[in-house]
DNA sequence: AAAAATAAATGATAAATGTCATAACTAGGA
DNA sequence: TCCTAGTTATGACATTTATCATTTATTTTT
């Protein structure tokens, strides 16, 4: 099995400040899980006894309303982190996260997160700022999700996919989603957003090839996410 | 000036873990601050290098929109802490904190509340609850901004302006909004606001008292708020 | 107390968005 | 490969919500 301590995964997220004799007494007791798409890593509401450390792969953050629409809150790709929060608040896990794609995921038990939050006070700093920066960031959704109009949050949401996941080698946004997807993200009807969609590409401004989406005038999408 | 060893503050919040030596050295450094109705406490993108403690009064957290709107975040009042998450996270403030009346707070240095994170893993573990805490409201609150229609958003609102401030001798809930603070709240136009308060009223489910409401009937309240 | 300014209320109308129906397309399994 | 189920797309229409105009009420200032 890999080594936590040789893992390239250990540069990019929370866990960077950790070290070595701290990796390899994570290397000990984790364990490595395939997820297929369409599974959960984690469930709303259902306890958790460790964190999870995206290898590779992309997942969704989604929460169920009571009127039994789903909400996408957020996107995660390799190198993230899932259920440091609900470690730290001793609370249930409060979304959902699905596999978009098949992952590969390593879980590391609660007992030796906190032995590392103990030890290593800035390990529990960079976790803090996690949590302190998704605060921030959902504060900025929720002011979007309330003022602005689909066709805005829609334009925000695609700059944001490309931000996040990168594009491919025909400069498509680097994820697959579906349309309902997109409009569970920026909390429209599925009709709405494939109509919003559709009107991007007429006015030139993306370009639709399948799930694909490339965007052609960031400039104009921008403009779009801020109203004018 | 008063001790915050003997403030009666210091058991409700984020501090009740302090110890004795600890609030005494707050006590020496703390200043006590009056905050006029409508001034600020905290400005979004501004520096802080301190920590608020609401001895009294209650304000609004509100976020300025790309397109000039205010939406409210969140209410505060008495016994509640400001100002943490950016201490910790060591970012500008996200947003703005303004007096709904006349507030009493006290100001703590950044330096002793560093000191007694470093010594005090409890009340640093009390600190990152409460942002998890205030992570998964947001989180919730996302997703009903995003799926749910205004007039169950203004119920919901409703219900939970009770919830925080609870009710006055007259069974109002004890706090005085304008029809555009309520507006921004639920992320509406004012005049839609005034509208669904008064359908409400036509249907006896809340009352309007000037700028005071009293809930007749929560159960109905909650139905609404959930989609019947 | 009167005047001025601000806030609340309401009607009329326009614009945005949701819902339902249906057709065209796509992808995965028999 | 064909078939089926699911997805995407589009039109027609209903509903929700915003905007503008105006009146009434309330608060603040003089």
């Amino acid at each position: 099995m890999s080594n936590c301590s040789h893992c390239i995964m250990k540069r990019f997220n929370a866990l960077k400040t950790l070290t070595h004799d701290e990796l390899e007494r994570f290397s000990d007791h984790k364990t490595s899980l395939i997820i297929k798409k369409g599974e959960n890593i984690m469930t709303e509401g259902n306890s958790i006894n460790g964190l999870y450390c995206i290898q590779d792969g992309k997942c969704k953050l989604t929460k169920l309303n009571t009127n039994g629409k789903e909400q996408i809150i957020k996107f995660v790709k390799g190198g993230d982190i899932l259920g440091h929060r609900s470690i730290l608040s001793e609370e249930p896990v409060g979304l959902n996260a699905t596999a978009l794609e098949d992952m590969r995921v390593c879980f590391i038990p609660k007992g030796d997160i906190l032995e590392s939050i103990k030890d290593n006070p800035q390990f529990s700093l960079n976790l803090i700022k996690n949590i302190s920066l998704q605060l921030s960031h959902a504060n900025t959704a929720i002011s979007q999700m309330a003022q602005k109009p689909v066709k805005d949050r829609l334009a925000e949401t695609l700059l944001s996919l490309e931000e996040i996941f990168g594009v491919d080698n025909e400069d498509c946004i680097d994820v697959i989603l579906t349309r309902e997807e997109i409009a569970n993200t920026i909390g429209t009807a599925t009709e709405s957003a494939i109509r919003l969609l559709s009107n991007l590409k007429k006015d030139g401004v993306i370009d639709l090839l399948g799930k694909k989406i490339k965007i052609l005038n960031k400039n104009t999408l921008k403009n779009i996410s801020e109203g004018y």
